[in-house]
DNA sequence: GTATAGTGTCATATATATGTAACATAACTT
DNA sequence: AAGTTATGTTACATATATATGACACTATAC
């Protein structure tokens, strides 16, 4: 099923490569934008988020590892794929640009077979980790496109850490996680913060469904962890 | 909780990526096995399942991804992550690997905090999925994934330490146990509290159970200890 | 730049769980 | 039945877990 709305985004100052690659692109009937600094390209994605970004490493203004840092960092666009655009004598970056958030990389220079078969192992990946656009819980509704949450049709404002910690909870409503399992899974694996750092957070979660009488639904299980249920 | 049973198997026929990989591993206190063939692989496999598999993709005798296809085939070992070893040059056949069954793939060279934070990352969604499971004895309902225990319907709230108890008698139902096997088993083995301090939890047990009717299933076994049976 | 919002950590308050002792009761023994 | 032992029950001091507000610091927006 091919959307309208499903495109690549390919950001590169290079003129050369941006063509080579849309024309692979092209090739293989992908939709796909261009744009030669992150800042076009931020504004692209803020119009009409892509399904995935091809990023060049190196480019003048904000580098690409910026770049893929801060998309990572907002909950409108951390679930969108990277795949890193590296020079060869850049390799041993490679793995910074990973750490910075790319699930993947491609050395320069790459065949477009090669750029082909990558996307679309990345995009069946992608594919199957995202489940719906709007997730529903008793009254509570969030929409992972659009990053809005409304409880009982009052919306809800959210800042990005609660957003994903409710978003989590409510992808696996009823049941419990640990404090470890909320920081691995909201947080990331590689982060270090307090255990009771999650604590505050549903706090302030708690406390932004106040308004909506819905703040009963994140539970605290005793010597367990949090939960978020109906019941 | 530690169990010594769970381990990560390396499968790789270089004596080098083998040693490299498994100093990665001990650094991170992970346990593991090593296999140089499919062959050796598969009967540690059976002898005892690993958590996770470390595969080359090249090997003499059974390739990695035949291997990991016939993995796949069988019941007991499809649900066993595996990460597949590329070396650079194999690339293009990342696609066939992961449709082989393979749930994560690293190209070589790569460096070993990448392949722990797979590794991490591959473990914890696979534990999540086996962790909640249901037991029932009886007209008793215990669900581990949402800490919620039910009898006859009705709701039954029960602190950490009886939900505990409850649960290790309902794995083990129609069994006595003694107070020391309690405690070994529920507070854990190097803890040492008074014997008596089961009673109290037993008798703690008991009252929440009194609304439903069914506190007579912890039953009293004079001189033995307790059990929970449905007769 | 300055203003504003978001984050993680700590200190403190509050709530709940825990282990033990003491006494009560029931169950076996003779 | 009295004596003896095992278990039941309750109360309570203590330990532990969680809630909450304040604060310093960072990131983001304007």
């Amino acid at each position: 099923m091919t959307n309208k709305n499903d495109y690549i985004l390919v950001v590169d100052d290079e003129r050369a490569i941006r063509d080579m690659v849309c024309m692979a692109l092209a090739q293989e009937l992908y939709q796909w934008e261009e744009a030669s600094d992150a800042h076009k390209a931020e504004s692209i994605i803020k119009q009409n988020p892509p399904q995935l970004i091809l990023l060049d490493w190196m480019m003048p203004g904000i580098s690409g590892i910026d770049f893929a840092r801060k998309l990572r960092r907002m909950p409108e666009t951390e679930h969108i794929p990277i795949i890193m655009l590296t020079a060869k004598t850049e390799e041993d970056n490679v793995i910074r640009g990973l750490e910075s958030g790319a699930d993947d990389y491609l050395t320069k220079p790459f065949s477009p077979r090669e750029l082909i078969a990558r996307i679309k192992a990345l995009l069946r990946r992608s594919k199957q980790e995202n489940t719906q656009d709007i997730i529903r819980v008793n009254g509570l509704m969030l929409d992972t496109g659009s990053y809005r949450v409304e409880g009982n049709g009052q919306t809800i404002e959210l800042g990005p850490t609660e957003f994903k910690l409710l978003r989590f909870f409510m992808e696996n409503s009823d049941r419990v996680f640990s404090r470890e399992q909320v920081l691995n899974n909201v947080w990331g694996d590689n982060v270090y913060v307090e255990e009771r750092t999650v604590d505050v957070h549903i706090r302030r979660l708690r406390k932004a469904l106040e308004k909506t009488g819905l703040q009963d639904m994140v539970q605290t299980v005793r010597g367990a962890g949090y939960r978020l249920s109906n019941k």
